[in-house]
DNA sequence: CTAACGTACAACCAAATGGTTACACGACTC
DNA sequence: GAGTCGTGTAACCATTTGGTTGTACGTTAG
């Protein structure tokens, strides 16, 4: 983890990821780095439109541009994706934090530390 | 892994998170449980405004209602998140494979499995 | 029964999105 | 220098989004 992402920054990660063209262009130049209109041949829209998506990719640090003579390389930064990765590892991490505390009550009905009452611990479901 | 985000569930998925308040409401969601009233509390907003948050979070399948009363009990679908985390994985997946096929030039110059034609393998583009 | 509560939903509005076409610019090619 | 290729950007349009207010409806409390 380096910075950890701002809502703003988290915004823009998620917002970016929500397009499936866009997740098409990441998986493409993640695999190979590549001029932005050899990207946009593949696709059915505008040049104009690929390299907004492209933009959107950018400005949320999942892609960054690289100039190479005349053409602009594309290449996936996988250090955002990491930290959006962690982001969601957050939310799992929350759930298993309740069910510890769900797991302490039902240890200690009324007894922090630990004696007699024959406590059932009528186990709950779990997703 | 159940059944594999589609597409446009993806698209839901992402877009849900992608705004401050809904992965507020998710982080309250998963600590406890709570009704959409209880919810709305907590935020400047009006009450209208947090159930369309909610009914967003609801379509992407992060969140299911359950009726309870004259309340709606919001608590979060854990599984959904983990195919959104599963979905990163597999473009961390994809940077493997691109810096393994990088590995296997590097290791095999001119010679795929040491034998003659010096075919170079000047790999084009993929599907 | 009536009142209040929690929820749902419609209509409306401003701003953002995702697409288009058209045009300007810098960098190679000839 | 002229032309072309790859990019950037502006203007425009339809749709979606994120918020508002107002209204209606089922459920619980008195």
């Amino acid at each position: 983890m380096v910075t950890r992402l701002s809502d703003d920054e988290t915004d823009a990660v998620f917002r970016a990821l929500a397009d499936p063209t866009r997740r098409d262009i990441l998986r493409r130049a993640i695999r190979q780095e590549q001029s932005i209109s050899a990207l946009a041949e593949r696709y059915e829209m505008s040049f104009a439109a690929v390299q907004k998506h492209v933009a959107v990719l950018e400005r949320a640090a999942i892609i960054e541009k690289q100039r190479r003579g005349k053409e602009q390389i594309v290449r996936a930064r996988l250090e955002t994706l990491a930290r959006a990765t962690e982001l969601l590892g957050e939310f799992e991490a929350l759930w298993r934090e309740r069910t510890l505390r769900i797991e302490e009550l039902l240890a200690d009905p009324a007894d922090p530390a630990s004696e007699t009452t024959p406590t059932r611990p009528t186990e709950k479901g779990h997703p």
